[in-house]
DNA sequence: AACACTGTCAACCGCGTCTCT
DNA sequence: AAGAGACGCGGTTGACAGTGT
């Protein structure tokens, strides 16, 4: 049984105050980023560590882009996303400064819509396709998307047949080879000394619990362009 | 003006994965 | 090998704003 992620009955919840924030981007630019766990009560705030990590990953960090999303971009979630399917993470790390809870807001919010208008289906990316799963939100999930996602992040090989797997559970989806005009070269592979690496850096900062999850070891998504 | 409806987005939740012991 | 702890991800929720009636 797992443990709560913080005590519940001594954190806030809901929506950030400038003070709250301000302690957490002070906190941060001075220790960095890393063990949420513990950076709550380092930085006096009465927030669980994941509500932090969050807050700063979409919010505070310095990096982030914000506002409207570009003619471009949006062209580049269409595709990664006939690609990829509901891998946010994946597709936010080709959009610099955008967060993957962005990415998805912003897929559900208005590319959705922008699609079906278009007469496309948002599901499969094909045109006048009656929705053949009933997963709506997880075009190329089966049961559990949150485990095919990292299956596809950690290990390739195994995911891209997964992904095949549920081309065949699904019906005639459309694969990788078959989108048009999408001149991404998308491939996945084990890290070589190469093009655009999508991958998290690993964290000088970090604790110890954290130091060994991108090792050597790790297939990296590699996306050329 | 008041209410209902709809859209947006920040934040939360639960679970999978990885690492360490 | 097994269990615990921590992180990261995707799905979902709920508050708020905007729009329509």
């Amino acid at each position: 049984m797992r443990k709560p992620c913080c005590d519940k009955r001594d954190t806030n919840k809901g929506a950030w105050s400038k003070q709250e924030d301000q302690k957490l981007i002070d906190y941060i630019r001075k220790h960095g980023e890393g063990c949420w766990r513990t950076l709550p009560q380092a930085a006096g705030l009465l927030r669980c560590g994941k509500s932090c990590r969050l807050r700063w990953i979409n919010y505070l960090r310095p990096d982030l882009k914000r506002g409207n999303f570009a003619e471009d971009e949006e062209d580049l979630i269409i595709k990664l996303h006939a690609l990829l399917g509901n891998r946010w993470s994946l597709i936010a790390g080709r959009l610099p400064g955008r967060t993957d809870n962005e990415v998805k807001n912003y897929w559900n919010s208005h590319l959705r819509r922008k699609l079906l208008k278009m007469g496309i289906d948002p599901n499969n990316h094909r045109l006048n396709h009656s929705i053949r799963c009933s997963t709506a939100q997880a075009p190329y999930n089966n049961a559990s998307s949150s485990a095919t996602s990292s299956t596809l992040k950690v290990r390739a090989p195994s995911s891209l047949k997964s992904h095949a797997d549920n081309e065949k559970e699904c019906g005639d989806r459309i694969s990788p080879d078959e989108v048009p005009d999408l001149n991404l070269d998308l491939a996945i592979s084990f890290p070589s000394p190469s093009p655009v690496k999508v991958e998290k850096e690993p964290n000088p900062t970090k604790c110890k619990a954290e130091s060994g999850s991108l090792s050597a070891q790790s297939p990296t998504l590699l996306l050329f362009r």
